[in-house]
DNA sequence: TTGTAGGCGTTATCAT
DNA sequence: ATGATAACGCCTACAA
């Protein structure tokens, strides 16, 4: 900032100007040096990469960026970070974008329009390349025609009538999985805790339910479908209104691994046994649901390959013709495993 | 790409200079209007305004973070985000970035040593203004001192022989005030299952019960400490052996929460009951301590403050002088909880 | 094999 | 109140 160019003392050494200096080439032939090696003759390869050695040249990676028109860098847009379900999706998107060249942002938005709305700006404003969707909803103001379109993927959480590349499980199919294995232990109250309905999963699994039951030949009860939102206080809650019913089931099926905890806890309460009473089956795996008392028999999803997944799509999308037509969007379906344990038994 | 200057098309608008064009004024004109109106005439601002909205006009933050020299991003560098004591950092982390005008940028590291290198890298290549250190640990090449020193703050685990700002509670005193419940309740023999104790806050809390027995007049039993690396299969393994000793330890207190979780599946698993045999408690009060069978009494750490501090102590750093020369670093210690819940009683 | 120079989109300085 | 214009640091035709 002061003198015009006294740097280079203690502060270390800065550009590729002061490397090409220092190495008395070219600023071209240093950038050379560092990205087609093979064009720049050995002596003068070799100078210049000693020069950057012993100098601790670090290429502002701003200025190629703004160059190279690409931020290297993509956002992942998540509800709740502190929810045990997602960290290990970002595990899975960060693996793979390091391998990409790519860095990860952060974006929890709390369900707040605000934020998502500020987070989708940092794709048009060039901080992110584009973003993995992981909030089961669109931010407000998107599609903007006015703007040009963005990269984006949405992972494990379907978007009504949204047509982008998705990375997601089977939820139908997995849940009437579980509710199958209930039915094979013998099973015939079995009741569902839904997660909030205007989620897509949560209607997918819940269908998976009403599905695996007719399949039985056996009736969908309504009275024994009762409402959640996915966090364990509301599986305490649904849990004591179907306990409260005259002839209480004898299996619950939670919709996932918190509200099934809950169910547990409010079976507990009501002094009874897991599973001697009722068999309790969650769903997700989450890292906690080997932990539970009993030990939670569910539905593992392949999170960190979901998010391996999202980022490989995404990244196809930034690397291929941006204005391709009307290539449908990918679409992956990765397959979910029933993971039995101590909290399913056969009836009693 | 091809023609010269022939967007303006579908594409959306791109650049402060398609909009200076539109608006009929200079591309000057148009930053003033955007970050200091009150030099710009009523009319004028409002023309640029007009066209700003219509075209959906977004800076390229890129640019502006080149020109002004600093990346308006920051990197949290973790050790693994998918152990539960870690997000609500982030969200501490985030929520004050957010309101500070930074990003979040993720840097797992898997303790892998080439890992935390490149995401200290970031800050090197000016992608990440700073970060924030939750690993416990440097990277290897830092400090380098051909390069310039690192903006960094160091959240919840100390680095021995480190000195930069931190921000983290007392371990040792929180661990003390633990066991000291556990003695109030009448325990005698109580048993401590250790972390790894490389990690300096699993140094401390074994250094916390060792003093709370001391000070009490109990002899701090080494038999009774069993070492963990707080995760969960090291508290199943860590609790029974201190269960196959000759007289077992009338409470645990194990280091953190999911050595608790798994000291109390080895007792139950030994027949044992908790808290009516043996009473256990944790560390840090992760979100399943409370759904855990008993629900387990823990220290409660305030996470989310700890990222918030350690992001407004990053600010601070970023925005005061960079070569303020031996201004001590600031440490800022936060209060704990004890939360007492259905795994601790009193000594049959 | 190497150097020159234009430009990426902003911001900020200096004129006008 | 507004307009030129020079950086910011890098990449890459195009020349030499």
């Amino acid at each position: 900032m002061s003198s015009k160019r006294s740097r280079g003392d203690a502060a270390g050494i800065a550009t590729i100007r002061d490397v090409a200096r220092l190495a008395g080439v070219s600023i071209a032939t240093v950038s050379r040096t560092l990205h087609s090696p093979a064009l720049v003759r050995e002596e003068t390869r070799e100078q210049v990469l000693r020069i950057v050695a012993e100098s601790g040249y670090a290429p502002n990676l701003l200025a190629r960026s703004l160059r190279r028109h690409e931020a290297g860098a993509i956002l992942v847009m998540v509800r709740d970070i502190t929810n045990p379900f997602y960290p290990e999706i970002f595990l899975g998107v960060e693996g793979a974008a390091r391998a990409l060249g790519f860095n990860v942002l952060i974006g929890n938005t709390g369900d707040d329009p605000a934020r998502e709305r500020d987070y989708l700006q940092l794709v048009h404003t060039r901080r992110a390349d584009g973003m993995i969707v992981v909030t089961g909803k669109l931010p407000e103001s998107w599609p903007d025609p006015s703007r040009r379109p963005i990269a984006a993927v949405i992972a494990c959480e379907p978007i009504a009538g949204v047509e982008l590349p998705i990375v997601q499980i089977d939820n139908e199919a997995a849940a009437a999985d579980m509710v199958r294995h209930l039915i094979a232990l013998g099973h015939r109250r079995i009741a569902h805790i839904t997660g909030p309905l205007d989620q897509i999963i949560a209607q997918q699994r819940l269908a998976g339910w009403r599905r695996a039951l007719r399949d039985a030949g056996l009736s969908a009860d309504e009275a024994l479908v009762a409402r959640g939102d996915f966090r364990l206080p509301s599986g305490v809650a649904a849990a004591k209104t179907l306990l409260a019913g005259r002839r209480h089931p004898t299996a619950i099926f939670a919709s996932n691994d918190e509200s099934a905890i809950g169910a547990i806890q409010a079976i507990h309460e009501a002094g009874l046994s897991v599973p001697a009473d009722i068999s309790v089956a969650g769903f997700d795996d989450i890292l906690f649901a080997a932990a539970a008392f009993p030990p939670l028999t569910t539905i593992r999803q392949p999170r960190r390959q979901l998010g391996e997944q999202a980022m490989t799509l995404l990244h196809g999308l930034l690397a291929g013709r941006p204005d391709k037509p009307h290539a449908k969007p990918a679409r992956i379906v990765l397959p979910t495993e029933l993971v039995r344990r101590q909290s399913t038994a056969p009836v009693s």
